[in-house]
DNA sequence: CTGGATCCATAATGATACTG
DNA sequence: CAGTATCATTATGGATCCAG
């Protein structure tokens, strides 16, 4: 049996639009990224969260990139901003009904990955091994 | 009712050793990149790809990229690399097992995002008006 | 004192030319 | 054809500065 066309299989829709299928890949790219994924999973777990909170939370995330991660996410829709008008300053960050479509979306990935964290393990000793005896 | 935890519901597993965590962080920031999904979902697609395909198949993927992610996606497993000693060079890739169990998983991130693009859409909209009404 | 903007150094990516 | 090498461009990190 071949998985060719899984996607399609699974969605059971009529063929796509390619301009739609333009903006789908636009969309993936943007969202298939280390830091909003992490920031989604962040987000699903404590579902309310203030900028501080989520940089020690999100693990080797700069200040700059946190910013900037979530304004992009604010622009998707995929969290809202609160400002809190008191000092000192408190701004709360909370997934959309968007955002936590994404995030169980996304957690099949995250599954996979504890699932599989094993194998990737040993794949990275064995091509690594492999480099090397090869090399010689 | 919250979705607080979620992901943990729906593992069912007992909690997660702090060290494997930061295993499976590190496997979703190298994985949950642009190309990487662009890649596997061309290779769940067309099972089988040959580096030219796959660089036409991928839209704006330079070559450096595409040569660059394909090595790390090998050396992690999710895809094996086929030489043929031909003249011209062949060159084939394809998902392993491991591969397509994340094309699978990442599978459900397609739907929302084909399912949603329209709302994103408008959430940007929405967004760039919000902030053209405010620096009036 | 928090959230975040700014500036500079460094790392990642893109574009192009070249090679086995 | 499937890369590698080189250089230009962009993205990111790190430190500092600023407003509320």
């Amino acid at each position: 049996m071949t998985d060719s066309g899984l996607r399609r299989e699974l969605q059971d829709l009529p063929r796509t639009d390619p301009a739609v299928d333009q903006l789908v890949e636009e969309i993936i790219g943007r969202v298939a990224d280390k830091w909003t994924m992490l920031l989604i999973e962040i987000l699903t777990e404590r579902e309310c969260c203030r900028f501080g909170e989520l940089a020690k939370a999100c693990t080797g995330i700069s200040q700059k990139m946190l910013t900037q991660t979530l304004r992009a996410m604010e622009r998707d829709g995929l969290v809202t901003r609160t400002v809190y008008p008191v000092v000192p300053p408190k701004v709360e960050y909370r997934l959309t009904e968007l955002g936590l479509g994404l995030s169980k979306a996304f957690c099949g990935v995250w599954l996979w990955a504890e699932a599989n964290f094993e194998t990737i393990d040993r794949a990275r000793q064995d091509y690594t091994a492999r480099q090397e005896a090869g090399q010689v």
